[in-house]
RNA sequence: ACGCGGCU
């Protein structure tokens, strides 16, 4: 079985999906190479990648039905990410109360950040604090990825003073913002020709101990040159090679 | 071997 996730996660990647399905078919005839969680998971993403959730929910029930797998944190999580991409975070948070009380899972923060996205890209950052809170209350300790969710959430609607409290919380609970934390910020300012106020913040991550990426460079190289600041950006690529970062 | 956050 783990030679055939392999495989399947390759094949559909590559978009060879004729030949994932012979694949999965010949794996189902042969009793010692039953498709498990994992596959099944892979072929629910899969699914759920395409827009395609009844599909789905199809391959969910089959697990039901299955011998040898049953929806775990992983299928419920993949589902609902799929739901919330789809703009159906409702229909996500019903089926987390579903997991809970069905199949007694226990979320995890990843589950938890799935919503917290799916309110963020629908524009209510607000609805996405409160899951944090829920999380909090639910015993979850919310992580890195939680809270760069909802910084990033709070910028793309111009809360601007809004995320830089919530850098300064993450701060405050012992985490450490990484660069994706950063980079959120990072590219509001360069979006709103505040260049130089996005420097500031790439001199203060550096600050404190975290190295800026690829993605936060190529953020700032944007707005320095949307802003006509060309001898800056020139300068800024210059020095890329010194700390290690490549442009992809 | 399977699920989540930043640019495109």
């Amino acid at each position: 079985p783990k030679a055939l996730s392999t495989c399947l996660n390759l094949l559909l990647d590559s978009n060879r999906v004729d030949l994932a399905r012979k694949l999965l078919l010949h794996a189902k005839r042969d009793l010692t190479r039953k498709p498990n969680v994992c596959v099944f998971n892979i072929l629910v993403k899969y699914h759920c990648k395409n827009g395609d959730l009844d599909s789905a929910f199809e391959i969910v029930e089959e697990m039901r039905n299955s011998e040898f797998s049953y929806p775990n944190l992983v299928t419920y999580s993949t589902l609902m990410d799929g739901l919330c991409r789809n703009g159906r975070v409702k229909e996500a948070f019903d089926l987390f109360e579903e997991m809970v009380s069905r199949d007694h899972i226990v979320p995890d923060p990843l589950t938890y950040n799935v919503l917290i996205n799916g309110f963020c890209r629908g524009g209510k950052p607000d609805r996405a604090r409160n899951v944090i809170q829920f999380m909090k209350s639910n015993g979850c300790y919310p992580n890195v990825y939680n809270y760069s969710a909802l910084v990033d959430g709070l910028c793309k609607v111009g809360k601007l003073e809004d995320a830089k409290g919530v850098l300064a919380e993450i701060k405050g609970s012992g985490l450490k913002p990484d660069a994706v934390t950063y980079t959120s910020l990072i590219n509001f300012l360069c979006r709103n020709g505040k260049s130089d106020e996005a420097i500031e913040l790439l001199e203060e991550m550096k600050e404190n101990g975290c190295q800026a990426d690829s993605v936060t460079f190529n953020v700032l190289l944007g707005g320095l040159c949307r802003e006509g600041k060309f001898e800056e950006a020139l300068d800024m690529v210059e020095k890329l090679p010194q700390q290690g970062v490549y442009l992809n």
